[in-house]
DNA sequence: CTCCCTCTTTACATCGTGGTAAACACTGTC
DNA sequence: GACAGTGTTTACCACGATGTAAAGAGGGAG
């Protein structure tokens, strides 16, 4: 069903049928009522395809995360969609499951090119890496990426969050804080910078950092975040506070902990970061460090509106903001 | 950056690039290799609207569902994201609200046809209104429709899980069983479905139905759950069990009691619906009825493939096993 | 009645790719 | 040296839509 079919079907010639789809102001209003009869009868719709082909704009951008079923990533993508609905754009998603091979791909632009543009939370791929992405497709970064790359950004600045989260433990009095969620893999740099916040945010404190409150998880998860705690209480039964690289490992943190019969936040404060939905209804609920992800994705909508109408803006970047929020577990 | 642009750099015809690049066999090595410098050199990737047209297929399928941020459909569409790559597809998302208008659309294929086919989840249309869509777009539907439609359909039992839900409590010796997740609106059929399976697997139990034991919520969310224990408390003190219609009014339901100084499963037992991930993490972890959500995008990329290839296909329609998971709540 | 101007419709070309089939090159054979 | 046969490259067109420019229709002025 093209538009040559109902240009047939109403007598007319194909332009006439594009220009009563696209409301061209010059065409009579009854041949305008003949066509759109035709339409309706046809159940003709544009095939996009066409028209971008035609326009040179897809009207699609891609949203490219490690999962899209973890809660930080499932709200930045209802969001995203959301607006870039406001914006007559779609939004397809891919993920890359934080491997390094497929987020080469990414970097690199896709082997096809879908989308007209590319929002990007690489997990991953170093920074310096990121920094040799050339194609020509705008993308803008999210998360933590310092001055690396030379894309748009939208970072996170995950060391101002760790301390802000262990400052805060540390002001309620408590001395042996852990840490969850440090990886060993180098170029995971937003856990990184979170321990190394962390870090910071104890010496300031006075508190002694000790290697064996660090500790290392499988991935960013609640399951490895109760394991983490399985294998930390057994090191440290005087814990008395932890400070989750997220909130999903958090949830793994309180209910480990609840199984261990610790009690939260009396016997080992808890707080995570991201503020996901189900923070606030944990038992008891999450105190974290929430990161504005409406601001994250409006900013990367605005980058990319305004590098699709001009294209040789100099790379900017923007920082999101983070706030505590205080609830029960710290 | 187009075939053409490589092929003048390369001195050789667009469709020579074209072959090399759909790795055609008849090309010689060095010819191969010459044009492959040149797509490296200029950063050539082939553009997907193209191919597109050309082919007569965008290799994108559309999953509409009323919210990618809540956990059953973040994991469904993550799991639908995965299983798609495998084929080559790609998943653009589209977001209704549960809005009708938006159902309206989307069941009509969408004003602009973007892709291959459609795997759609409705809450608010009615079954009757969705059997009228007629669009040659290419249409699973998600859910419990009973047999009003006339698209391939994967379909969940609610009514049954209803029941296996409430036996599984009554079973328990629960007495005083409420229902949380009823809704006003008579066209979201999966929550009457729920709430039907509850009363059938009462009168099963013998145990009499209470009108004031079946609770209204305003969505399907946390809030709501946890909204509608506030309210069911006040007029039942004496309720021992709470069957939650889905796993995140659940979670609320639990947080609340806990608010409300009730044990659970001690006081009062909880099951919910879904089997998402969250459920192993609460306090305690929560019983609940899985749907195989692997099944369900399975079957429904299963039906998308076998209907691209062969149009003409009398409508199917599979059911989605779902299953008893006790965990501590109930 | 002719000319010009405005409103409406249409022919044509083009976006980037790839299918079809024809053109071309080269090898080995008689 | 002509010819068949294989391997390699290319010309041409179509996919569906729309921008451009020109053609056609209708009305008013001279």
């Amino acid at each position: 069903m093209t538009m040559r079919d109902v240009a047939v079907a109403a007598g007319v010639s194909p332009k006439t049928v594009s220009n009563v789809v696209n409301d061209y102001v010059h065409v009579r209003p009854e041949t305008r009522a003949l066509v759109q009869r035709y339409v309706e009868e046809l159940g003709y719709r544009p095939q996009a395809v066409g028209r971008q082909l035609r326009r040179g704009r897809t009207g699609a951008i891609a949203l490219a995360v490690p999962h899209v079923d973890m809660p930080y990533f499932a709200d930045l993508a209802a969001l995203l969609v959301s607006a870039a609905r406001d914006r007559g754009l779609t939004v397809v998603v891919e993920q890359t499951d934080g491997d390094v091979e497929r987020e080469r791909e990414v970097a690199a632009g896709f082997p096809v090119r879908f989308a007209d543009a590319l929002i990007f939370s690489p997990l991953s791929m170093a920074p310096a890496e990121l920094a040799l992405a050339r194609h020509d497709t705008p993308m803008v970064l999210l998360g933590e990426h310092g001055a690396a790359a030379h894309a748009d950004r939208v970072d996170i600045d995950s060391t101002a969050i760790g301390r802000t989260a262990t400052s805060h433990l540390a002001a309620a009095g408590r001395r042996r804080i852990a840490v969850v969620g440090h990886q060993r893999d180098p170029a995971k740099i937003a856990m990184k910078q979170r321990v190394l916040g962390y870090e910071q945010a104890l010496r300031a404190a006075g508190l002694p950092r000790e290697r064996s409150l660090i500790r290392t998880v499988s991935g960013w998860d609640r399951q490895p975040g109760a394991d983490a705690v399985d294998a930390l209480l057994a090191e440290h039964p005087d814990v008395d506070a932890v400070f989750a690289a997220n909130d999903v490992l958090a949830i793994g943190v309180l209910s480990a902990l609840h199984r261990h019969g610790r009690r939260v936040p009396d016997d080992v404060a808890v707080i995570g970061v991201d503020d996901v939905p189900e923070s606030r209804f944990t038992t008891p609920a999450l105190t974290t460090v929430a990161i504005d992800r409406a601001f994250v994705v409006e900013q990367a909508l605005e980058m990319i509106t305004s590098r699709l109408a001009e294209p040789d803006l100099a790379p900017r970047s923007v920082v999101a903001p983070h706030r505590l929020v205080v609830r029960g577990s710290a």
